[in-house]
DNA sequence: CTTTTTGCAAATCTTTTGCACTCTA
DNA sequence: TAGAGTGCAAAAGATTTGCAAAAAG
C-alpha cells in the first residue's frame, strides 16, 4: 500500500501546483529549473523526492523519455490504465484510451506461459505546432 | 543511411556471436560479463560501441527495461515492426505481432495533428520458469 | 602505411542517498 | 518537541568520450 505524505510543505505545493499548470511532460530536471525560475526555493532532491512521492500515489504519470529519462506530467485520467500521444519536440501530450491491449496482452501471456504481464505503449510524434515551427526555421 | 562497419574485429565477431546464441534479452554490461566468463578480452565500452552499432543497423533489438537501462537482444524478424513478450525476471522473451497499433496509432495522430508518430510497445511478464522458480524458492 | 577499433580512465547525466538541519503538526 | 521533510554534496549507475596504442586491410 501507498501511504499519502504526513505533512504538507511549500516545496511539495510548490511542485504539485506546476504539474496542475502545464498539460506538458516533462523532466525532473526541468522542472526543477521551472521553480526555480519562479522564485521557488527547492533543491534537486526535493524534487525528485516529491514526484515519486505523487507518482506512487497515482496523482503524476509517468513515462520513459526516447533517451531514458523519465518524464512526468499530471493527467486528467486518474482511475483508467491509458496512454499518451507525446510531441517529441516540446511534450505536449494527449491521452488516449487503451485499444483493448488488455484482453491481447492476457491471451499471448497465457499462450506462451506467462504470468503477471503489463504492457507499456507510448506514442510519439510531431505536434501540429513544432511541425510548423520545424518547417519554418531550420530543416 | 547507416553505414556498416569497415572492418571485423574479433571483438565484433564476439559480441555478434553472443547475441546470435541467446534468446534472452540483456543489458550491456550482462553482455560484457558473459563475454568475459568466456575468456574474451574485450572492453565495456567496446562492447556498447558495438551494440550501438549492430542496433543502427537492423541487426540488434534493443528496448528499455523497466528500469531505464538499454536491453539488448537479436531477433528472427528482421524486417517487421514487432514487440516482444519480455520476462522481467531472465530477460525471456517471445516475439509477438503487431496488433495493428501502426493503423490506430496514425489514425489517433491525424486526429489530434500530430505527425511522424512512432510508438513503443513492450509486453513484461513472469515467464513459466521463473514463475515456478519464484513459487518454490522465495515468496 | 593508413585508418578503423580498442582499452582505459575520465567525464557525463540522471537519479539516489547520507546526514545534519529545518520546519510542520 | 518529535519526526517528516529538505538541502547539499557525495555516491551510484549507465553510457559516452578523449586519446594513445593495437590491429585490420
Amino acid at each position: 500500500m501507498v501511504q499519502a505524505p504526513t505533512r504538507s510543505t511549500r516545496q511539495r505545493q510548490a511542485v504539485a501546483e506546476l504539474l496542475a499548470e502545464r498539460t506538458e511532460f516533462r523532466n525532473a530536471q526541468q522542472i526543477h529549473a521551472e521553480l526555480r525560475e519562479r522564485g521557488e526555493k527547492v533543491g534537486l532532491a526535493t524534487v525528485y523526492r516529491n514526484l515519486g512521492l505523487l507518482v506512487q500515489l497515482g496523482q503524476v504519470d509517468m513515462l520513459q523519455g526516447a533517451d531514458g529519462e523519465a518524464l512526468y506530467r499530471q493527467c486528467g485520467q486518474r482511475q483508467h490504465h491509458h496512454h499518451h500521444l507525446v510531441c517529441r519536440q516540446c511534450g505536449k501530450a494527449v491521452e488516449v484510451a487503451d485499444p483493448d491491449l488488455e484482453q491481447w496482452a492476457r491471451k499471448l501471456a497465457v499462450q506462451h506461459g506467462f504470468s503477471e504481464v503489463s504492457h507499456t505503449l507510448e506514442l510519439f510524434g510531431l505536434c501540429a505546432e513544432c511541425s510548423r515551427a520545424a518547417q519554418a526555421g531550420d530543416d
